[in-house]
DNA sequence: TTAGATTTTTGCGCGTCTTGCAAAAATGGT
DNA sequence: ACCATTTTTGCAAGACGCGCAAAAATCTAA
């Protein structure tokens, strides 16, 4: 017997003075209600009416539960419906998880235009670059890119992520142009590298026919963020192999100039897309919903930093 | 589904952070509380937990809802306890009923010693000689003399209704005290009759040997209220024949004598014996036992106004 | 006083839901 | 990689609530 129920039915037939009214408000027969309310009596162990076949009174005991139930009743449905607001609306605050660099250049700068379409999110913004556990740390959405060891979260993709070869124009001009991954053996090009845990250096390039190229950089400049690599990549201080979120821009406003163009620099299994991730929930929360369509919709396809029609970042100068 | 075991679930889940440890606290099986959440989530379209099969954690919804729950629990408990501290105690509002006379020399006098026994329960004293409907009224308990017409409703003994013939020392000594009932056939003696709706006045007695007398009786005075006749015969204005809840304490101060000792008063069908009646709760209020209880006690068996042995009425001076 | 109408209550059968146990799946720690 | 603990799922048994129909009760009206 669920207890709520009863109660609804209790309060029903205070008001309406008859189970049988209380039935037909909520699609139940006579015989239920009467059962119902029965069991409600042998519960509390008080009698709530004084029943004649013809008229019911209220006992003293049952006008005081009467005023209880009432209120319980609606706090009840007040608990629902802020679920239920909540659930609706993308409303309440957002814990949202993504890499430092990411963040910095293609999150961050987005987030007032999303505040602006949702005010009634709040954001909790948590940079880092290793690897939480998203439910660990109670976040609600998190951004990886690649490697997607965490199965039993939703993975949905933001976005491809293409790595592209590219340096400053006065380098180019200086060392030369590559025209071919076995250009870049020359003796003479300087290379700016992004690495992890000090491993080597192996850039993986894969050829319009499917050939495919394995070189071992030595790098003059080594940073485990390619924000790290940017400013001496403009200054012309070698070459880098990076993401186009963090160089497409540049490229485009022409600080830096990409190279190699037909050649695809191969994915690790550390730099495959950029995906959103959350739990598997069988109820997605607005909220989460709401951010993951608003970064979909904004970067695009292919996203506006791959796509040479787009100008200089619309969100962000540097 | 019992939507408040689902709560209270939630509730010591939350609180012990473990499903298993929640149904453990509660008599129930893991799978049962992993149930009886998923349900309550399926209800109310949010997710509540987050989990993993080694974690739990409360989603932002979670924590609104279980915030809600936990004073709904809170109050839902109140309400309970309201009604049966109401149950367990005699206390609050205690509706009686009683007949006029019955009432005011053989229940409001004993209402001070209860009240003060009782001192949580307030009275609402109903004087009426009509035949209320004892639940249309809303009494919690009425007392009546005779006449159980409503079979539905409980009927308590308080005490016998004994009838007696009297009258005062004075009249007798001026016209005879009467030794048989054929003795009241003489010319000489008066009557002081109690009759409703003017039927006819006949006396009806059985003697020790069975025998029975019917006598037709011409009374002088006529009243629909045994109270009506009580000062006329105490002046000695005739013979009466009423109940000794009237009359018992006249006899025992010796301002009336009762005649006629070996011959009882056949009950008629309207003057039996004194109940308290109230409605057939399968949950007796515990004031309404209260007051049953005390008038039992109180009245003694046989009642104090039926007993030589009792002197002048301890309450009551009039 | 009697008859009728309305309401509550009860009997009964059916279907659904819940429960507990056991096994499986999953995950965090060693 | 293995182990321990926890959640989840499958399954069968049982309990419970439901509606319908009949019975009981009582208020009303003639």
């Amino acid at each position: 017997m669920d207890r709520v129920t009863s109660m609804k039915l209790f309060h029903a037939t205070v008001l309406t003075g008859s189970f049988s009214d209380a039935g037909r408000q909520h699609g139940l027969a006579p015989s239920s209600v009467s059962r119902q309310i029965s069991a409600l009596e042998d519960r509390l162990e008080v009698q709530l009416f004084n029943r004649s076949t013809r008229q019911l009174h209220l006992t003293e005991a049952g006008e005081i539960y009467h005023n209880k139930v009432a209120e319980i009743l609606q706090m009840i449905d007040d608990a629902e419906e802020a679920v239920n607001e909540l659930q609706d609306k993308p409303r309440g605050t957002l814990n949202l998880n993504v890499p430092i660099a990411f963040g910095r250049r293609k999150v961050a700068p987005l987030l007032p235009k999303f505040m602006a379409q949702y005010p009634e999110i709040e954001i909790e913004l948590t940079m880092t670059d290793t690897v939480i556990n998203v439910i660990e740390e109670g976040a609600d959405v998190a951004i990886r890119v690649g490697e997607l060891t965490d199965s039993s979260l939703i993975a949905r993709k933001l976005a491809p992520n293409r790595r592209v070869v590219a340096a400053a124009p006065e380098y180019l001009a200086k060392h030369g142009t590559p025209e071919t991954p076995d250009d870049l053996r020359a003796e003479h090009h300087r290379f700016l590298s992004y690495r992890r845990q000090h491993r080597d250096d192996i850039w993986h390039f894969q050829g319009q026919d499917g050939a495919e190229w394995h070189l071992k950089i030595h790098a003059h400049l080594h940073a485990n963020s390619g924000e790290g690599l940017l400013p001496a990549a403009r200054a012309g201080a070698g070459i880098v192999l990076l993401p186009t979120y963090l160089v497409g821009l540049d490229i485009q406003r022409g600080r830096l100039q990409s190279i190699l163009p037909d050649y695809k620099a191969s994915p690790t299994a550390l730099d495959t897309d950029i995906f959103a991730i959350y739990p598997p929930n069988r109820h997605l929360s607005p909220k989460v919903r709401a951010l993951v369509d608003f970064l979909v919709k904004e970067y695009g396809n292919p996203p506006y930093w791959d796509d040479p029609s787009v100008g200089p970042d619309p969100f962000m100068s540097e």
